[in-house]
This record gives structure tokens, sequence and C-alpha cells, in this order.
DNA sequence: GTAATTGCAAATAATTTGCGTTACG
DNA sequence: CGTAACGCAAATTATTTGCAATTAC
């Protein structure tokens, strides 16, 4: 139970917690440092696991709810493994390096979508890490080159009419 | 954990229970019905749903173990959706709409990974299942451009020894 | 006939929630 | 001090499994 934070410099954005009007508790930065300090995608129990080394006592429901927290304030990135579980690590910004775009067959509309937000970054995070556990390679950057029919001529196609 | 028993991949013709080895029952047959029927992804409770009404009785557990089946045999294509609960839906045949290609950044290797096999064409479904819920796109199509380190140059940048 | 398959119920597994208590700010 | 956050345990949700009865072939 020892182990109180340690204020040292890191340099990195320090206490996303406050910053983000939540409290800094011990629990959370117990979490939040496990998951900083892992180099791959951890699971929840894994967390725990570690956490409770460090943390003795600390319930799993506050890793889960740390964890959920972390990931709404865009600290960590979620993806969601083969098997179903959800798994977590720190978000970095690669933003930049992967890019989605839509291009519509008919009307060729081109429309670049935001990679790393949501529902869509979890599963291309999850095709990432398929992709270097299943072959052995390690994604930088990526292009996802999508086609097929934009709502418009979705629409036009399914007999309705064209755009207002 | 799932997965005992290697299955072979067949066509899906009518009859894939025959084909792969397996006994024609009334609930199989009425679980691939009721997702052949379907227009969309369907969650395991929803086939049971709906399974239930035209065979009273049957058990959840058999639409389980027989979507289970029938993804193994390559009839049902699976992903899972964003709140962690598994999908399924015919397969159609894809395979050649969708590529994914690795490029290393450093030897220019070039590899293409077949996209619509395992958890890789699992979640590539799943990528595009939320394009087309959250960007009312219609993908038909893709090309996916991995690019980073293939396993022989992440070895060598990494400080050990080239290929043997 | 016999082994695969079923339905049921109990078992897992992952995650969430209710609630009285603790402690951050 | 007030209330956000905690730990615990019970609840939920999705899926799996053991087993005796059933049924396809």
């Amino acid at each position: 139970m020892r182990g109180r934070g340690r204020h040292r410099h890191c340099g990195h954005g320090d206490g996303p917690f406050r910053k983000g009007g939540f409290r800094r508790t011990a629990p959370r930065q117990a979490v939040l440092e496990v998951v900083r300090e892992a180099d791959d995608y951890l699971a929840a129990d894994e967390v725990y696991r570690r956490v409770y080394e460090r943390l003795e006592g600390i319930g799993i429901a506050t890793v889960y709810r740390t964890l959920q927290l972390l990931t709404e304030l865009g600290v960590l990135s979620r993806i969601v493994s083969d098997d179903g579980k959800a798994l977590y690590r720190v978000a970095d910004e690669e933003a930049a390096l992967h890019r989605v775009v839509l291009v519509c067959r008919r009307c060729s509309a081109r429309r670049a979508v935001p990679a790393s937000d949501g529902a869509l970054g979890e599963h291309l995070r999850s095709l990432y890490r398929t992709i270097e556990n299943d072959h052995e390679f390690t994604v930088e950057q990526s292009l996802h080159q999508l086609s097929g029919l934009c709502s418009d001529c979705s629409r036009i196609s399914h007999g309705g009419s064209p755009r207002l």
C-alpha cells in the first residue's frame, strides 16, 4: 500500500484525469501507469493483475471503470480481440498515418473519413493487430480505399429519386 | 474458446451439412434458412428468436452450435458488433473484391494476404459494416495497403541479425 | 444400432451495477 | 465537508458445456 504517486517530471501529459475534470486517485494512476508501461495491448483482467501487485486491494470494477474513462478521454485505444474481450493500450497519435477513403463508383465522389475515431478506429486497430500476429508484419501506415455507393447514388440505384 | 474439429470449406450450395460430413437436422436447417432469409447481420439471440417461431422447442445452445458450425463450413460470415456480440450472415463470394497488401517500407517486399479468411475477414467485415452504418456508404470493393516492416526487416531494425 | 445431435440447465467469462464507505479537492 | 470515486458482491449478458434423451443415417 505504499507507493503514493511520485511526482517525477515525466514530460508526458501527466494528469489526464484532472484535465478531464475528474479526480486523480491512486487506483486511477496505477491503472494508467500499468497500461503505459505495457508494450502491448492488455485485457482488463491482465491490467487488474498487474495493478494489484502495486496496489493491493484494488477492485476489478475500478479497473474497468478507469479503462473506460481513459478511453473516453482519448488517452487509451480500445480494440476487440479475436475472442471478444476488450484490449487497451495508450493511444499514440497515429491519426495522420492511417487514412480511409470512400470512393463512389457511380458519381466518383471521394470522401476521407477520420480513421482513428470510434468504432472505425477500433476495427482498424484490431485489423492491424491481426496482421501483426498472423503475418509477422508491423503495420506503421495504411491506406484503405473503399469503393461502392454513396448514399445519394445508392438511393438512385434503388429506384428512389436523386439528390434534391 | 471454440475450435476443435477441422472442417472442409465446401461450396455453399444446398445441403452444406451433408457436404461437410454432418447430419442434416431440422434445427440446423431452420437456422440456415433464417440466416439466409435475413438481409442483415443477425446476432445469435435474434436467430434464436426467429427460428423458435418455426421450430418451437429448439434450444439456444443448438443455435449457437449451428452458427459456429456453419461459420467453420464457410457458409456464414461472422463479425463482432461494436458492443461485442457475434453477428452472422451468409458469406457471399467477396473474395476477389477485397484485397489486403502488405508493403515493407525497408525492403519493399510486397505481399498479398487473403482478405476473407479468419480473424482478418472478420475485422474487415466489421469495418465495412461500421462504414455503412456511420457514413452512409455501401462498400462493394476495397483495397487495403498496409506499410510497415516485414519480419526480416523488423529483426534487422531491432539490432538482431538478418535472415538466417 | 449407434454415434451424432439435441434440449435443458448449470457453468463460464467478461463486464456492469447497486450500495454503503472512503477520501479528493 | 460534499460528492466523486472506491471496493465488494450481486446482477447482466453472451456464450459454452455436461449429460441423458433423441434421431439421422
